[in-house]
RNA sequence: GCGGGCGUAGCUCAGUUGGAUAGAGCACUUGCCUACGAAGCAAGGGGUCGGGAGUUCGAAUCUCUCCGCCCGCACCA
């Protein structure tokens, strides 16, 4: 609604300028929000109009306030010192359109998305750096279909490197395990954990004798192989931790479509469409000397052509060694970026192959998450073949990332290049207070630090199910003691949403780019900038209307035809008129999150409504007021702050309990 | 060395394309519950926006430079 009202504006704005100076370039509107309510709702700077105007901004404003005229919606302008044009939005108007619940049209640009996240190894317990990952991911497609558009989420699963390769080393080698023995214990309830200790155990095994290395590289190669003993166990191992991390996202609301696998890149020899066109293409390139001998390299990206104008011609200048990326090894096997290259070409559906699709989980929600395989189900969903992705990923990978998108605009396919996004973020790191809290032994300069990394190689780090169920029997302690009369069931899943919803908001609250330092005590909190704050917020609007004995959204939209009434209310108290502001603002917000790629804005959306409805049910007496038609009004601006609170938690992926 | 990111209150962080008096939360101090649920509200202290220079009517935001921290830069994935 805020949008539309905006728009409408710098639209009209622009045709004044158009016909009041035909020719002159101007500089775009800006519109931007006044620093307090009273100024306005909008705020157009006229700095930028003085220059090619030539005439002073306060003069500027005054003529625009005198020659624009009506605009629906919009109440009246006023000209601010030094140099702004106020405007006020017509209260009565919004405020009508947003109790209707009146959605104005948007288009919708068509085309799928594909959404990658997660992406787990499957070769040990998912931890709080991946539950990052998950709720940045999940809650981006949540955005991108809440404004429609399709989309399809994607989880990579990497089943034949080496992290798989080193937990198969440890059940035969240091386990003297049998297939039939690690059946039995991948059937067992997390099994991940099982995992996570035994791979920081080959990682010391391996750390004590150089020798032992040599188990890797066999059990690899036995994995890349396939169709043998080492390769079952290999699959079983990660078939059954895959199982594992999907029913922990789950816990968090998180799905999949698709789980794309490692196995089927190559086995369905992917990599060897895509090399064929490489080389055709002159993308890669075959070293005969140099350090990279017997390598097929491309440019790493980031590093730029020279673009000297007389050089330009030699397209044939020899990459230095730095520049080099090796993508095939002087074997002849595909590193990761090559196995990349080919599987973003078969997203955008330019390979010519495809995977086999098998059902191969189902959620208790009826949804079907399928998987690749060799020789899949005859009838299957179809994937891939999409207009756009997004990769979440983290910033440690932007140089792989950007290879790709490099490969793919050097084969010609801009258009794919163009649409391919790196959801960059930045990992999830301990406090050394907390580091110290889980028992590890810290040096002096990591003491002074202010993060440190987690490391699954060592086995240090916060598991996420662990976090999970610790957030749950901190908040099921505050649920019991404050509703002792509910039933037990009904308590746990009420903590358990509380939980999520405190888990959720911790994520995401943070841009993403900023590095997170975990610390349980700021990750429990459920007070203040939190999920649980906010759930509150809406537990308390329900409570209004369950005791005024009404239904919210039936009143909401009951009233908006009446609010003419109510009009002296809304234009003299700014504190409410602010509320409604920011509740026309939730479309607004989505469509900036897409936009830059950042579900923090929206986080932040969510407090700000939060904190000015607790201020106005702290201000404003509903149930006992005694002027039935102020009353009828207040509980209209709680029922459209419900609304929009609920909606805008739902996108995060954070539902409301009943009580809490 | 090259590429990317960061440096804002005691701590953790917002600050969208330069705009009006730099904001939250936590922590600390002080008030407010026989209640439309205190997981809340109100008030208070706390800042040379890493240093310096420049561009501009205007800089936390842009440019340059210096200082400090982090992450990449494997024939690993």
């Amino acid at each position: 609604m805020y949008r539309h009202l905006e728009k409408r504006l710098t639209a009209r704005l622009r045709r004044y300028f158009e016909s009041q100076y035909p020719g002159v370039a101007l500089p775009e509107v800006v519109v931007e929000q006044p620093p307090k309510v009273e100024l306005g709702d909008f705020a157009i700077p006229m700095f930028p109009f003085a220059k090619p105007l030539r005439s002073a901004p306060m003069k500027i404003a005054e003529l625009i306030r005198g020659g624009i005229g009506p605009i629906e919606g919009i109440a009246g302008t006023q000209v601010a010192p030094p140099g702004y044009l106020n405007v006020k939005i017509d209260r009565a108007w919004l405020a009508a359109a947003l109790a209707a619940g009146a959605k104005l049209p948007d288009a919708v640009p068509h085309g799928k998305i594909l959404v990658e996240h997660s992406s787990i190894n499957p070769n040990k317990a998912a931890h709080i750096g991946h539950l990052r990952n998950a709720i940045l991911g999940d809650t981006f497609v949540r955005l991108l279909r809440e404004a429609g558009r399709e989309v399809d989420v994607q989880n990579y699963i990497d089943n034949t490197g080496a992290q798989v390769a080193d937990v198969v080393v440890g059940f035969v080698h240091l386990e003297k395990k049998s297939k039939a023995e690690i059946a039995e214990l991948a059937a067992k309830p997390r099994f991940d954990y099982y995992c996570w200790d035994l791979y920081a155990r080959v990682s010391q095994w391996y750390a004590g004798d150089n020798e032992n290395l040599q188990a890797r590289s066999a059990v690899l190669h036995a994995i890349e192989e396939g169709g043998n003993e080492t390769a079952a166990i290999g699959d079983l191992i990660s078939t059954a931790v895959l199982r594992r991390h999907l029913e922990t996202m789950d816990r968090l609301d998180i799905e999949y479509d698709f789980l794309p696998r490692e196995s089927e890149i190559l086995h369905l020899h992917f990599w060897d469409a895509a090399f064929t066109e490489l080389k055709e293409s002159g993308v890669l390139t075959f070293e005969t000397e140099g350090k990279n001998q017997g390598c097929w390299v491309m440019r790493r990206a980031g590093t730029a052509k020279s673009s000297t104008p007389e050089r330009a011609e030699d397209t044939e200048e020899k990459l230095s060694q730095e520049d080099q990326k090796v993508i095939v090894r002087s074997n002849g096997t595909v590193g990761y970026v090559g196995k990349d290259i080919a599987y973003h070409m078969w997203k955008f559906g330019l390979l010519g192959r495809d995977f086999g699709y098998l059902c191969f989980y189902r959620y208790p929600n009826e949804h079907e998450c399928w998987i690749s395989t060799t020789d899949g189900e005859k009838n299957h969903p179809h994937f891939g073949d999409v207009s756009e992705i997004y990769n979440v990923i983290d910033a440690r990978q932007s140089e792989a990332q950007s290879t790709v998108i490099e490969a793919l605009r050097e084969l010609g396919h801009d258009e794919a290049a163009d649409h391919y996004t790196h959801f960059s973020y930045e990992m999830v790191a301990l406090t050394p207070r907390c580091a110290a809290e889980l028992g590890y032994e810290l040096s002096q300069e990591e003491k002074a630090r202010s993060y440190i990394e987690v490391s699954g190689r060592k086995g240090f780090g916060v598991k996420a199910d662990d976090l999970i169920d610790r957030l749950i029997s901190s908040a099921q302690t505050e649920v019991d003691s404050r509703h002792p009369e509910i039933a037990d069931d009904e308590r746990l899943r009420i903590a358990t949403q509380i939980a999520i919803g405190a888990l959720r908001y911790f994520m995401l609250k943070y841009t993403k780019q900023s590095v997170i330092a975990f610390d349980f005590k700021d990750a429990l909190s459920f007070e203040g900038e939190t999920g649980p704050y906010a759930q509150y917020a809406v537990v308390r609007a329900n409570s209004i209307f369950r005791k005024a004995g009404l239904d919210p959204e039936a009143h909401g939209r009951g009233i908006a035809g009446d609010l003419a009434s109510n009009e002296k209310l809304l234009t003299e108290c700014d504190e409410i008129w602010e509320l409604w502001l920011a509740c026309s603002k939730t479309s607004y917000v989505i469509e900036q999150c897409i936009s830059t790629a950042e579900p923090a804005y929206l986080a932040k959306h969510v407090f700000q409504l939060a904190q000015l409805f607790n201020t106005f049910y702290h201000h404003y007496p509903i149930l006992s007021e005694s002027d039935e038609n102020r009353k009828k009004f207040l509980l209209a601006t709680v029922s459209v702050v419900r609304r929009e609170l609920i909606r805008a938690l739902a996108v995060m992926g954070i539902s409301v309990p009943p009580v809490m």
